[in-house]
DNA sequence: TTCCGGTTGGTGACCATGTCACCGTCGGTT
DNA sequence: AACCGACGGTGACATGGTCACCAACCGGAA
């Protein structure tokens, strides 16, 4: 789910995995409010839709039910607080370096482009591609077309954790 | 409730008014997480714990205590995600003058310190000041040791209004 | 009263990031 | 072969955050 500017800008909101809830719909659905965001979809999706009357009479009968609504707003709502966070506290080569980090498969490559990683982190394509070249000066990492391959993962991962240094 | 940097800066994250319920704690208390924030009286304050069994108890039993919780949970994520919107899309001009707008009191008199107003707008102080000096150069405000007069609100309304554009 | 320390606000220099306007390259399609 | 859209690179510039100061103001304490 991500959040659209009129200059064609994104930020990246949050994931909705298997077996999860997306909290703006039932945000909206519980507060009868609107709120207009992207929604994409990054693998085949199977999704159940049920009607607020439902919704009322399960989360009154079952407490497993509960649960599993207030954990995932919780959930969802200090996710919200540590991007904000990161967004105004955090230098945006920090933040790549752990998102590269996260990305990388097994064999330590990362297969995104870098306008995906600019919308990952509500940054720029042009950051992230001057960010990325600088990383590759420090050979930390090489690219090819789509991918990015970490060939220095403890220099990516001093910066990752050096938060607020420096 | 404000989040603070390890440098000293901050951003304000939410109030929480009479008769509402601090989604922060209750987030925390339901995931069973941590997540450290400062709160900040704003006025004199009675506040209510109750316990998590209670909690439990009443969300199984009273329809109208799961409409509060539920409704509390979603305005703040919408709110948030407002927040976020603003944070990275807009500029710091408009968000001010908004502020400024809102803040005013029946004089148009806003009684707030610059290390106040970039709290509330996640900015530093310098460019409060900054931008309140263009705001005076603009003829729309009179500055006074904390207190601010809005003599030109046509002027602010315009550039609060201008959201995105120019 | 005078002095003092804390708070408030002002300013210039510099760095990080976002924006704009380009361009070149690569791959797939027609 | 020609073309087009996606991808990536780059320089110039505007905005915003950081740092290092300084001056003015205010409320006590000496």
């Amino acid at each position: 789910v991500q959040q659209q500017s009129d200059t064609g800008r994104e930020v990246f909101l949050y994931r909705v995995h298997a077996g999860e809830s997306c909290v703006l719909t039932t945000a909206c659905m519980l507060a009868f409010e609107d709120y207009s965001a992207d929604g994409v979809a990054e693998t085949d999706v199977r999704a159940v839709a049920i009607p607020r009357a439902t919704f009322d009479a399960l989360a009154g009968k079952s407490a497993a039910f509960r649960q599993f609504i207030f954990t995932a707003y919780s959930r969802r709502i200090t996710d919200l607080f540590t991007l904000i966070d990161d967004i105004v506290f955090q230098r945006m080569d920090v933040r790549l370096a752990a998102r590269l980090l996260e990305l990388a498969d097994t064999n330590d490559v990362v297969h995104a482009t870098h306008q995906f990683l600019s919308t990952e982190l509500g940054t720029a394509r042009e950051v992230i591609s001057r960010t990325l070249a600088e990383f590759h000066r420090r050979g930390w990492i090489e690219q090819a077309r789509g991918e990015i391959r970490l060939v220095g993962r403890t220099g990516l991962e001093r910066l990752a954790r050096s938060a607020g240094e420096r």
